[in-house]
RNA sequence: GGCCCUGUCGUCUAGCGGUAUAAGGACGCUACCCUUUCAAGGUAGAGGUCGCGGGUUCGAAUCCCGCCAGGGUCACCA
């Protein structure tokens, strides 16, 4: 039998980065297995489900490259497939309409609590007669359906990560599957489901292990046969917690915002409970899709490692294409606010400027970490106007190297743009002075980026071009000569 | 609190009763080299009594039991 696996998000809320790492599993499991990878969208909160975040998830996925084989199949669409399952219950007595308000049930939790007795529903209407109902229902009360839970029935989930485990149905109570306003309960409407779409494998967080021997219910009342499980770990924060909202980046649209790749960003997740056969890391999609198999997923949970996914992006960064990194930089240089005159399409039109970019892009490429690094690093390049602080200006007020600055343009002038004819020009010229390198090229380098690191000073120059080059310098020292005789 | 899951360097992990330095790799960290700063690169290094305590065994991180710690879950949310 052909490996059928689900994705189903809730849309309440935008893509997680937990809920992005079950995608991900489900999706290389289903192409691993040459199987069908499903979305579902479990929409049967009314409240909560919004139009909005639907559209976020899906184009959360689809950037990250994990598109679906069928679907997106909604709940919400299929509430007579749903009402004609509890009809079957309901006259097989498998289940019953519940009349109890929501005040009601609180009541009765609170005096559960009281005498330390278990937090279960205590089936009052269970029994309820027909009048009773009628009265209820003459009272306007809208009825719930409740399952009939079993008693003393073991369940054991068959789990392909952890094994065996199991429960018993007296930690269970008679729990809704339907609520009063028509719609399934998450438990319910899953379980028919994964049966109705054939799904062969339920690859899902952690925290649905709980809710796994209710939904185990389902099948036996049902006579179906269940899905082999899977249950992922959880992802945790620094503080061994549930990764929340905040911790700083939790959604997937920070990440893609904040510049990682959606490459590095799987390569990085698929690592955090799951490890190959040889232990290999950073590997092509298509090499985890070859190497991925359940075996190989970890039970115990993650600690999200901020740090590492940075060190994975810059490693796919570093292979970008140049033409590639341009493309994806662009919005990152618009948000920005450096592209806003359109410079940035000026720059591109031309030829020669696009050149230059080619060659900026590689002076950064391997030093950027994340794309929305790029913007403030480069900002000297894309911007004419580069404020120069006093405060670092101060440290060459009274070195030797500022007072040959006007000598050292002269010979530049008519030098050769290159990084290899500048440093040569420079350092013949520190040679005939009795100068070190440093006493050069320190200013040099804040004169022209307004930065006191960069990449090479040289190929900064060359990448800025003579003409910028000579103003910066000019300004610089104008700059420092008016630090040190004020007006 | 009940039920359930988990427990190997700071972090992600390899390891599935026993071959060569008495636990390997990756991120991070430290030092040095390279060097015009940074990044990259190179070299070296610190970091683990395999949660703890009992067993089983000639032999245990690996099997069994107990304990402890962390986490998850107990909704007309998913």
């Amino acid at each position: 039998m052909s490996v059928r696996v689900r994705f189903a998000p809730s849309p309440t809320g935008r893509l997680h980065i937990g809920s992005a790492r079950t995608a991900l599993y489900n999706w290389l499991f289903a192409k691993h297995e040459k199987g069908t990878f499903i979305l579902r969208i479990e929409d049967t909160d009314r409240e909560r489900s919004k139009k909005e975040y639907l559209q976020t998830i899906l184009s959360d996925l689809t950037w990250l490259g994990l598109t679906w084989d069928e679907g997106p199949y909604c709940q919400s669409e299929r509430l007579s497939f749903y009402q004609e399952l509890a009809q079957q219950l309901l006259n097989k007595g498998n289940a019953y309409y519940c009349y109890c308000t929501p005040s009601e049930l609180a009541l009765k939790k609170e005096k559960a609590v009281l005498e330390k007795k278990p937090l279960r529903y205590d089936g009052s209407c269970r029994k309820l007669t027909s009048t009773q109902r009628s009265i209820y229902e003459s009272e306007g009360r809208k009825p719930v359906l409740r399952l009939v839970c079993p008693e003393n029935v073991h369940l054991t989930v068959h789990d392909a990560i952890r094994g065996e485990i199991n429960f018993s149905t007296e930690v269970l109570d008679d729990f809704i599957i339907v609520k009063s306003d028509g719609f399934p309960v998450y438990n319910f409407a899953c379980a028919a489901d994964d049966h109705d779409l054939g799904i062969t494998h339920v690859l899902r967080g952690e925290e649905h292990l709980s809710n796994t021997p209710r939904q185990l219910l389902i099948y036996r009342v049902f006579g179906w046969v269940p899905p082999i499980f899977g249950h992922l770990s959880i992802i945790l924060d620094e503080n061994r917690k549930k990764l929340s909202k905040r911790e700083g980046s939790t959604f997937l649209d920070e990440f893609r915002e904040s510049g990682f790749l959606p490459e590095a960003l799987l390569n990085f997740l698929v690592l955090l409970g799951w490890a190959s056969d040889e232990n290999k890391e950073k590997m092509s999609l298509s090499e985890i899709v070859q190497k991925f198999t359940l075996n190989g997923v970890t039970k115990s949970p993650a600690i999200f490692d901020f740090k590492k996914l940075e060190w994975m992006n810059s490693q796919y960064i570093r292979e970008l294409p140049v033409e590639n990194f341009i493309k994806l930089a662009i919005p990152f240089l618009e948000k920005a606010g450096w592209a806003a005159d359109g410079a940035l399409k000026t720059i591109l039109l031309s030829e020669d400027k696009k050149e230059r970019l080619r060659s900026l892009v590689m002076l950064y490429r391997e030093r950027v970490k994340r794309l929305n690094e790029f913007p403030v690093l480069t900002r000297y390049y894309f911007l004419e106007d580069i404020p120069l602080e006093f405060s670092t200006l101060k440290k060459w007020a009274d070195s030797k190297g500022i007072l040959f600055f006007e000598e050292f343009l002269k010979k530049i002038q008519d030098a050769f743009f290159t990084p290899e004819v500048l440093e040569r020009t420079l350092r013949d010229f520190v040679d005939s002075k009795g100068l070190k390198a440093g006493d050069l090229i320190h200013p040099l380098r804040y004169f022209l980026t307004g930065q006191e690191v960069s990449p090479g000073v040289f190929e900064v120059m060359a990448v800025l071009g003579k003409e910028r080059t000579l103003t910066r310098i000019q300004k610089g020292v104008l700059t420092l000569n008016q630090l040190k005789n004020p007006a």
